[in-house]
RNA sequence: GUGAGUGUAGCUCAAGGGUUAGAGCACCGGACUGUGGAUCCGGUGGUUGGGGGUUCGAAUCCCCUCACUCACCCCA
């Protein structure tokens, strides 16, 4: 390459990042791991644009929330609109329901999606600009044995990915009739120690005292677990929706923690807290987090529809699976002479029609420096087409593997990779 | 937004004020014109992140800036 670079660099911008193709190996076999599993619950996938108005957000995912207030990317486009790259995917799906009527099919209704989100938010370890989501809802079912489904949901695809060493966190956040008086009873606690709080835990007294939980100092821990939880302050019925989700997870001999300090960063949760969090990640351990939010749908004017989802963070998550993306043999072609380069040309389109992976390369090359190059760059084969092989009608085909050769049709040399590679997959399952 | 750490070749790192900034790996070529991996030889590749300052002299010391990394806040 030999064109003059541009004098300034171009690189990505700050928290995005290029995926190169060994790395989207992973992604292709993690997305793919997620579809099956979703589909075998009976999920679909609901595709929301990237872009949305930004009133979307402020409405559905809190006007208050950090994310709102100070992460958004938001900007005015040509038409003078405010429009919002999608920091979360949740409102997107909500107001798909309502525009296009989905209550008024069979329910409950059960979405997945993968994609990109965005947060301007300074990047660390696990945390990006733009990052990506798997997400799945269910809309219109209150049975908590959905709540626990969708918990082992996760779990199945986390197994499947090879995920070890996770620890489940549940909690019940209350409802609008029960979250309230909680939440006033934590102030009163809150603001009667305050002099012996953190600087910053005596400003959270007053914005979010659930957040005095998390204080990694001692004194605040320690005043802190004398503050009333919000498990003895649920209503009835959050109650026992709570208690039935804890038995739908033992009956699926899932184990979990009961964090009753744990809140969900979004306004809108309901009843079910749940997050997964993963060793070696540094701060950001969280890998799904979700929860039930059954007031969404009606606080956009829509039907009274309660909803329940989660996400799962690509980047967490691929960071602690244990992926081996299976090998798929290729052939590189070995040729002498243009004639030979053009029977190569038209060999490789055959081989290809039967599956085959083949790499036909438009440099003059000796033999040697063919098999070096294919050597190199990890050909299981190597199909060899000179001018002997052309007066035959006959190629050599050199598995690099075990150095063995044959000699053969197209056809006859197609069977022989084909059998191969079944052998090859076989093994790998057993 | 706040704080700390790190920036030298594509990658991992040397050089700690003193010739023209080096090495390994990688890449390209040769030894080797019909058979790879090894070995040997050669080559490409750098405004030492950028700008300013101190100095006879700066990759090295100082200031600013940018980027990356980690942590806080918060979250996937």
């Amino acid at each position: 390459m030999n064109t003059e670079q541009p004098k300034k660099e171009l690189s990505a911008i700050k928290g995005t990042k290029d995926i190169l193709p060994q790395e989207a190996r992973l992604w292709q076999i993690a997305e793919a791991a997620a579809k099956e599993i979703f589909e075998l619950y009976g999920y679909r996938e609901l595709r929301a644009p990237v872009i949305e108005p930004t009133e979307l957000f402020e409405k559905g995912t809190g006007a208050s929330s950090d994310i709102v207030t100070k992460e958004m990317y938001t900007f005015t486009d040509k038409g003078g609109r405010s429009v919002t790259l999608r920091p979360e995917y949740t409102p997107s799906v909500v107001r798909a329901i309502i525009e296009h009527r989905l209550d008024l099919q069979p329910q409950p209704l059960r979405f997945y999606y993968i994609g990109p989100m965005f947060r301007y938010d300074k990047p660390q370890k696990g945390r990006y600009r733009q990052f990506h989501q798997i997400d799945i809802e269910v809309f219109g079912e209150k049975d908590p044995a959905v709540d626990a489904e969708i918990v082992e949901m996760a779990h199945r695809l986390l197994r499947q990915l090879g995920v070890e060493n996770v620890t489940t966190m549940v909690n019940s956040v209350g409802c609008k009739k029960c979250r309230p008086a909680y939440g006033a009873e934590l102030r009163k606690a809150a603001a009667a120690v305050k002099d012996r709080l953190c600087p910053d835990c005596q400003r959270k007294a007053e914005l979010n005292p659930l957040r005095i939980f998390d204080c990694k100092i001692e004194t605040c821990r320690e005043v802190a677990s004398n503050f009333p939880k919000i498990t003895d302050f649920l209503c009835a019925e959050c109650q026992e929706h709570f208690q039935e989700f804890l038995g739908y997870l033992d009956f699926y001999g899932i184990p979990y923690r009961v964090d009753p300090t744990l809140v969900r960063g979004l306004d809108y949760y309901t009843k079910t807290a749940f997050e997964i969090v993963a060793e070696h990640l540094g701060a950001q351990n969280a890998i799904c987090g979700g929860g039930r939010y059954d007031d969404m749908v009606r606080e956009f004017g829509g039907p009274d529809l309660c909803g329940i989802g989660f996400a799962m963070g690509l980047e967490r998550l691929l960071s602690v699976a244990k992926i081996e993306p299976p090998k798929k043999s290729f052939v590189y072609f070995a040729y002498l002479g243009e004639e030979a380069k053009k029977q190569s040309i038209a060999t490789a389109r055959y081989l290809r029609s039967e599956g085959i992976e083949c790499l036909v390369e438009f440099k003059d090359r000796g033999m040697k420096a063919h098999f070096s190059r294919a050597n190199k760059i990890g050909a299981d084969w190597v199909l060899i087409i000179g001018e002997d092989e052309l007066a035959k009608g006959k190629f050599q085909l050199k598995d690099m593997i075990d150095s063995k050769q044959y000699e053969g049709t197209a056809e006859e040399l197609a069977k022989i990779i084909l059998l191969k590679d079944k052998k090859g997959i076989k093994s790998r399952e057993e």
